[in-house]
DNA sequence: TGTACATCAGTGAACGCGCGTTCACTGATGTAC
DNA sequence: TGTACATCAGTGAACGCGCGTTCACTGATGTAC
């Protein structure tokens, strides 16, 4: 009948709704496993989440409420990870292992964080995109913002500053990607993708000394 | 009560049922245009393809089997690209122009495919996903070869090749993002999101000369 | 502290709907003689 | 060329199922006095 198995009268009944919630998204979270979130029924995830379908609208209107939740929960977990990220060493290629290996750390902590948004980013045009699309933005132009304060790129303009850091979110997105794709547990694998990310960063960094801005 | 209209007797059986064939597929990709894969019904695409549901069993097993045929149709569209590029000139800055617009004039003619397979490529674990994987790690393989002839790059390992390439699909990737999100007719955001794609790609190249293979 | 009433998260029956798939069929096209 | 039969793309009825949403309800928690 209740869904969190407790003491039932030792905690409020703000709480208790809140929890009942946090197991509706826990539950279309691990839905999304392999499939996308349209594919999702309201059903399925009050089955789940150990409620009757009805009850689901006392928490959201409508399963996209739902996504869009879904997304400011993965927000927070990306929000972590820049924190994390912030509180690295800053030589170049310091820089780049240190946040590979935050990245690392994160997506191996938030699989399903991760993987929902990498596959909701372009699943279709409804409010889940959409959110993700703004979220990305955001991510990408606070990117630009700290890379601003390094030597090479004080110069440069804003706009060129917003095309490289695409560039690195769009990179460190493709590696969150082959690292959810690495069968779990496949060490070696986890090593190779890596070393491929590091790559591309480096790649990516080594004509920042020979960018003519603006050009 | 036939999908095509046409004088009936003077088509052979056979290309009457290609076709239909044709028309379901044609009938897929449109109904794609705000979704994904995923949610299209086997009723939906009949209906629009004009036959009655049943029917729909003498072309496909399933729907799956009609979405690895899409991915097929697509690649198609994408070969034809490849082969407008190698017929461009070679210089750098050239090769960056041309290739940028050679991919806007391929987007623009095939826009549907082209929505398809950067929707499809992330939506899940199915056959159809995995056909776009499949394909696009063939796609980046051959820029791969064809990057190996460049004077910079006759010296580089396989391995950095590749990152190469996968650095510069993905940019490609990201610009026919772009350009799908551009409202229809609009000019100036065209131009602008072409702008971006050169930066980008200049962005990738810049740091060729400088890269010290194997690091 | 005890009582009477209000709130409201979760229940369960019911609805109409679109779904994928089965089956026996129709009638035009194709083929063998 | 004409006839008899085979093939097979498309039809239409029928099925059981899971879907989102409505509604009146229950009973534990919360609040006013």
């Amino acid at each position: 009948m209740n869904p969190a198995e407790e003491p039932a009268s030792s905690v409020s009944r703000q709480e208790r709704k809140q929890r009942t919630r946090q197991a509706l998204l826990d539950a279309a979270l691990e839905l999304l496993a392999d499939r996308g979130f349209a594919s999702l029924s309201l059903r399925e995830v009050t089955k789940r989440a150990g409620i009757v379908p009805t009850a689901f609208y006392r928490h959201f209107t409508s399963m996209d409420e739902l996504g869009v939740a879904l997304v400011e929960e993965t927000t927070r977990t990306l929000r972590g990870m820049i924190r994390s990220a912030r509180t690295e060493p800053v030589s170049h290629l310091g820089m780049i292992d240190a946040s590979v290996n935050t990245l690392y750390e994160h997506v191996r902590a938030h699989e399903d964080h991760f993987r929902f948004v990498t596959r909701e980013r372009y699943a279709g045009t409804g409010p889940v995109a959409r959110a993700i699309g703004v979220e990305l933005r955001l991510f990408s132009g606070d990117l630009a913002i700290d890379l601003a304060r390094f030597d090479y790129l004080r110069a440069w303009p804003t706009e060129d500053l917003h095309a490289l850091a695409d560039l690195i979110v769009t990179a460190m997105l493709a590696t969150v990607v082959d690292l959810l794709e690495v069968r779990p547990g496949d060490r070696e694998a986890d090593r190779r993708t890596l070393d491929l990310a590091r790559k591309r960063l480096r790649m990516i960094f080594v004509g920042v000394p020979h960018w003519r801005p603006g050009a």
